[in-house]
DNA sequence: CTCGATCTGTGCGCTTATCGCACATTGTTT
DNA sequence: AAACAATGTGCGATAAGCGCACAGATCGAG
């Protein structure tokens, strides 16, 4: 293939493993070679080799057939999780904020147009998908990724918004990118953001920055339930009081 | 450098990638290129094209000085949680076994000599090194690792603890490899494994396999509490009827 | 302020790791 | 049984990745 990015240090050959631990999921768990090939757009051949070096390193496992992730990757993204204190302050109050209110609580960080859920406690299964530390979710149509994105320049939250694609999850998703940017903007002044079952149609979710000492947004946390029990103004008169407070609380403990 | 192991499939980029990644944690969350290289033991260059190449698909972060690990390694570490059941499903359960007994529960696998938690429900923080999922302990002086140790073929669960080294981590820590192999066989024969101060001073922590329907081990799960609190003889009578039970509830869920 | 030590960025030639193809084999499907 | 798809293996060609060496930058000590 022609070189179109030359760049002089590219290590392809790690680029492509680390696509093909990261097309495994929960709806492919297990995968032949040729099925990885097929899903990371590399060759037969350099599949193999991926998957023959992760499974020599014990990060994949063969039983002759399939391949299949080993917890040893976890040494990867754990990696992260214990590199950042983060996760590990936060979470106890998430779960403080959630016993008191009985809803799910969550914390998350932007990566790309992705928010990344870095610590949750959940109440009760809600949502259709379970979510837990790793989950990502579209930024566009979620309450934490709109706090995220309005922490951004504009001009950077437009071009990660169109790069996501800016896919409809339910019918009442907004997807037209000049009301997104109003409702960022809305977002930006309010400093907090509700959305109403954009993201799965039954469940509304109110978000807020995590703040840091000097005040700049490190993380949103957010609160969800489900729509039959509480419309959205009843969500920011019962939740925003408390939300605030944990806002405040972690504020000064934050780096 | 000669060719050891002059494997055809080798993809040494791949592993020094890895490697460079694992290097992170919370000791040092962030490092420079000599650093990386020191602890990886790869020459400053190629630790250098691995971090560039790591940066470029943003799951490292440069500010100019230190390289820093982007909550992006999730996709890796959690590709593994989100292809497997077994986390989610055991979790609520833990919860539950938890809430019912007051004290902290986890569940694991064996990775290597390593135990790696899966799923935990923390009551108090009693271990000085907070836990999570990702964490890993030694399986030779932890509950849950002789119940997964016990579960592996005698020679196999040797090898394996030998080859973690057996480093006491208390004055109670057994090390002796031939007296470890006669507690495996009593947990095998008893189906539990009761562990009293080996891994910190202070932590009881007994442990029992997760079985799937064909009665086969997939995993450990353990209560801990403060030795203060409970001796090791109370701990089997309070708690192992509520584990077993545990256990047995969720026998049947596991495909 | 100067000097020394360490780290970083860059370029380069050499080595071999990695590439994709092609063929033989196996097993799966219809 | 035939057709299809996936796997394992060998091989030659290419360039990816290697370590080294030099130069500039940074930092600390004295």
């Amino acid at each position: 293939m022609a070189a179109e990015a030359p760049d002089r240090d590219h290590m392809a050959a790690l680029e492509k493993g680390l696509a093909v631990i990261a097309c495994f999921d929960g709806r492919h768990p297990r995968r032949a070679i040729a099925d990885v090939a097929r899903a990371t757009a590399l060759s037969r051949a350099a599949a193999r080799r991926c998957l023959l070096t992760l499974t020599r390193l014990g990060y994949t496992a063969y039983d002759g057939k399939y391949f299949s992730l080993t917890p040893r990757v976890l040494r990867l993204g754990y990696a992260w999780l214990s590199s950042t204190a983060l996760p590990q302050l936060v979470q106890p109050f998430l779960e403080r904020l959630s016993e008191d209110t009985h809803e799910s609580c969550s914390a998350s960080l932007l990566d790309g147009h992705e928010i990344v859920y870095i610590a949750r406690s959940a109440q009760r299964r809600i949502m259709s998908v379970g979510l837990s530390v790793g989950s990502r979710l579209p930024g566009f149509c979620s309450s934490m990724g709109r706090v995220l994105l309005a922490a951004r320049p504009e001009p950077e939250a437009r071009a990660l918004m169109l790069a996501g694609g800016l896919q409809p999850q339910t019918a009442r998703t907004i997807t037209d990118i000049d009301a997104l940017m109003q409702i960022l903007a809305g977002v930006r002044r309010q400093g907090h953001a509700l959305v109403d079952q954009e993201l799965e149609l039954g469940l509304v979710s109110l978000a807020m920055p995590l703040l840091n000492a000097r005040g700049e947004v490190v993380a949103a946390f957010n609160l969800s339930a489900q729509a039959q029990r509480h419309t959205a103004q009843e969500m920011e008169r019962l939740f925003l009081p408390k939300m605030r407070q944990t806002q405040a609380l972690l504020r000064p403990l934050i780096g």
